[in-house]
DNA sequence: CGCTATCTTGACGCGAGTCAATAGTGGTGG
DNA sequence: CCACCACTATTGACTCGCGTCAAGATAGCG
């Protein structure tokens, strides 16, 4: 089946052929990750619970209704995760890169199927292990804290998107999110590369493929983006993208109190 | 201005001239708070960075972009937390019913307006102080985190419903959610106050109150529920209303891996 | 009792979904 | 190497649900 491309190097696919079986002093994930800066004796004992997993592009990692018995975070590729409606409607609650931690919840079962949308390796924890851990050291649940708070955040975000944007606003922050996800990988050039086919867009847009597909021809059109493939997107116009995605500002927002009514 | 209603038990209304400042050890909606089963040491301790206050309808507690100096407990009433667009276009990301922890989040800035529905009380805590005591005592940060976990199932939730739901769903779902809730604090008849105005549920649902407006009497039509006044719901069809909403099993779901495609 | 704000209901229009046809793309096999 | 096939993406024509606009009903408050 033809999937999205597998030559991304924001994405830490394997080069050279080489191993993802790396000790995490060698992780060029780590600094993304939950586990950046943990004290050497953490570290230590998170990878005594640790382990490699791979998922190839298109396979399953969890289904919704498994129990939670491993959390991950991913370190190589791209993952999304996924609701199913009894009837068909579908939506992607979010993607996963390579930095991040996969099902923050209270629940003991899974509540979203997370598949790979590329080839994808990530770093496995037991779930039991992680809590007893959590216990053990603090300052590791501090850090996973942090980062449900960033979940948060984000989520809420997205709310406001599904709840108030229009398609093409929509898709304008889409893609600066989707920027700003590569920079942090070191990949800060303004040539984007998609990892997911234009239906999870949708689904994660809460439009159709159609309604994607004229949004990106609307954003050319008006010289924001260029498409020299399917899935490569160009910022031409970053401003102008950033003026179209009114909250995206918000979410940079430090204080600075905008006009209100 | 004409507000909800004031006189419902279920949000720990002040009642017979009784003072919202109560110790903890008497607060009645303690078991409903990130604060249940505290330790006495970490209770005490909670107690010394907390102090009550009080904000009446329709004011506002923090604005966006307000520097987050404190974190709040709502103990009695009802909140909305609010994002106001420049052009005028509002989400109501949130409503908080006692016992909920407002303003998780990453940011040292407030995200989100924080206005009193009702005339509500809260427990503020200051937020150095609050992170001061989540090192001292990692069981509360534990807790903490566990409700951060919580919200984000309930976000992610809300943004299928966002994303996926019609509007007479999106209505059904909501009013179960706040039966929920209600039944938590301990009022679990099936008559329902709603403690805010239609508009604002319109923009928690991400619709209009002509919509709202119309989906209720969608609802009442089919015998779903009844409405003997504009701030009261009383549910007649309760298996009626979850087959509505799509999600809510979803929501509950333990394991039982429903039917897919 | 009348003012004002909210809520409800109706008529209408537009934007996004649906359906359908065409173009593009990548993989496979002759 | 090229032709074919399957799938995805794009574009257009049409439909319909929800938003917009407007009028009337209801309720709280002075």
């Amino acid at each position: 089946m033809p999937w999205p491309p597998y030559d991304n190097p924001c994405l830490f696919a394997p080069q050279n052929g080489g191993s993802f079986l790396e000790h995490c002093a060698l992780c060029r994930t780590r600094p993304l990750s939950f586990c950046a800066v943990l004290p050497p004796v953490e570290m230590q004992a998170l990878e005594s619970i640790a382990s490699t997993q791979i998922v190839l592009a298109g396979s399953t990692l969890v289904r919704q209704g498994d129990p939670r018995r491993y959390v991950y975070t991913v370190t190589a590729g791209a993952m999304r995760v996924v609701r199913l409606l009894p009837d068909g409607r579908r939506q992607v609650t979010a993607f996963a890169l390579p930095g991040n931690y996969l099902s923050f919840s209270q629940s003991e079962y899974h509540r979203y199927d997370i598949e790979a949308l590329t080839d994808t390796s990530l770093c496995r924890f037991n779930y039991d292990g992680m809590v007893a851990l959590c216990t053990r050291f603090p300052h590791l649940e501090h850090k996973l804290f942090e980062r449900a708070c960033q979940e948060l955040d984000e989520a809420r975000e997205h709310m406001v998107l599904l709840a108030r944007m229009n398609p093409t606003e929509r898709l304008a922050d889409f893609l600066l999110q989707l920027a700003a996800q590569q920079a942090r990988c070191g990949d800060s050039g303004n040539i984007l590369t998609l990892p997911m086919p234009r239906a999870d867009i949708a689904d994660h847009l809460g439009m159709t493929v159609e309604t994607v597909s004229r949004s990106l021809s609307t954003l050319r059109t008006r010289q924001l983006i260029a498409l020299p493939e399917t899935y490569r997107v160009v910022i031409l116009d970053l401003p102008g993208l950033k003026a179209l995605s009114i909250s995206y500002d918000a979410r940079e927002a430090t204080g600075t109190n905008g006009s209100r009514r």
